[in-house]
DNA sequence: CTGATCATTATGTCTATACATAACCAGCTG
DNA sequence: CAGCTGGTTATGTATAGACATAATGATCAG
């Protein structure tokens, strides 16, 4: 446990979102009102009124007045991003796949490491760094952390058979993931690709939460003159 | 006016929204602190609070106690892959928009336009470059491709108005898109985004069909340095 | 000069209260 | 029955006051 707990309506808002998320609370649920949820939770209305604002603003209720709020249709978003398989991405096009561990070491988090995985308590984490290699040419660089709280089972994992990502997709499930997606010069990692200093790389960020505990941070730098991210996607109907 | 004046809190938020957006109070500025923001609009300290946490929240402003709030710096990133409104894009993130059509040509689709809209048989097509800026600096190079068949109003259209991706989401349905994400460096379009020569830039490409009959393909081209994509999402239930 | 301590200050959280407003409902009236 | 009217209810907005907490800066001991 960190220093304090956190503020009661951030609690409230917490609770009232766990519903939402595991289904309990179906779209289309009147959710009890203000005055009862104050009594439940043993505070003032204005306290859960903050809760539920934040709710509305973040779109997970809608709030009307008299009626009451309720559980919001979930915003159709695109799954673009697949948590990928590497593997299976190289194999795809046909090349030998082969991957190596540069880099392993178990450490205290640190301030940076704290900031990759968005948490302000440093935990025990494994960062690894692997290249990938379709037909024996570099592929892809990643850079990795581990939580080892959320998954300590990775601290006596070898990474000889599978690589991380792929170790990890059958070690934990995830329930959110954010991707960000920049194009950068490379720098000294460029000697590892095999390219120029300085020529434009694809790099890819995925931070992978399960349930709100974060699990891993990874980045992966692509050579940007031999690789594109690729979808295509059908929109759903929508309103 | 509608109906009634906007609640207080909201107004407030405006003002100094306004005062961030129009450049009066640059990023890193020290904005005035509840009290004095309270007393200036007349109204109890927690109004202004709920003001700033709005603002807050929604990333214009960071808080920290005892030395006050201060204008962040803008974080530059899209929601992934939306067809999306480059407009839309730049005012979210409390830009001026402007745009300008750079070129315009009507023509049979040569070999290299029909490999970008993946046809085999050449039509009639509407070639456009367009430079999209924020806060009057370039945001992004757009360069588009239209099939006439697939929208003959395409050929009478000033797009003086709407950019072209714009009018085109009125104009016709899509029923599938295929985006392609990579890194290049920038080589004659440097000069146009005002970027040094092989500065790395991301490059979007996006394809759209309606049922299967091709419509546009655009390119956009983003400085690398001041952009990236931002993708969160939740996977439904999965077993 | 270094480091510990403490007062100050601005924000964070929470409460109790008040009145405004929108929406729904029921009942009344023509 | 249609349509108006007013009451009820839940949320929306705003306030003043209280205490908590974090960061800063100044003071003081070693």
């Amino acid at each position: 446990m960190p220093s304090g707990a956190a503020p009661l309506h951030r609690q409230i808002r917490a609770a009232i979102e766990a519903k939402i998320l595991s289904g309990e609370w179906l779209p289309g649920t009147r959710i009890p009102n203000e005055t009862e949820l104050a009594a439940t939770y043993g505070c003032a209305r204005m306290t859960v009124n903050k809760a539920l604002s934040e709710l509305a603003a973040d779109g997970l209720i809608e709030r009307r007045r008299k009626s009451g709020s309720v559980v919001r249709q979930p915003v159709l978003q695109s799954a673009v991003l697949e948590i990928h398989d590497i593997r299976a991405e190289v194999e795809t096009i046909g090349l030998s796949y082969r991957f190596e561990i540069l880099k392993r070491q178990a450490r205290q988090a640190s301030r940076a490491d704290c900031a990759r995985l968005q948490i302000e308590e440093p935990v025990p984490v494994l960062a690894l760094t692997c290249l990938h290699c379709a037909a024996e040419r570099p592929f892809c660089l990643e850079d990795r952390l581990i939580s080892l709280a959320a998954v300590p089972n990775a601290k006596n994992e070898a990474f000889a058979a599978l690589a991380p990502g792929a170790w990890l997709i059958g070690e934990v499930p995830w329930s959110t993931a954010e991707h960000r997606i920049s194009a950068v010069s490379a720098g000294p990692d460029a000697s590892l690709l095999q390219r120029p200093l300085g020529s434009a790389c694809l790099a890819v960020e995925r931070r992978t939460w399960n349930a709100e505990q974060p699990v891993t941070h990874v980045r992966l730098i692509y050579p940007g003159d031999a690789h594109a991210l690729v979808a295509r996607f059908t929109p759903s109907k929508a309103g």
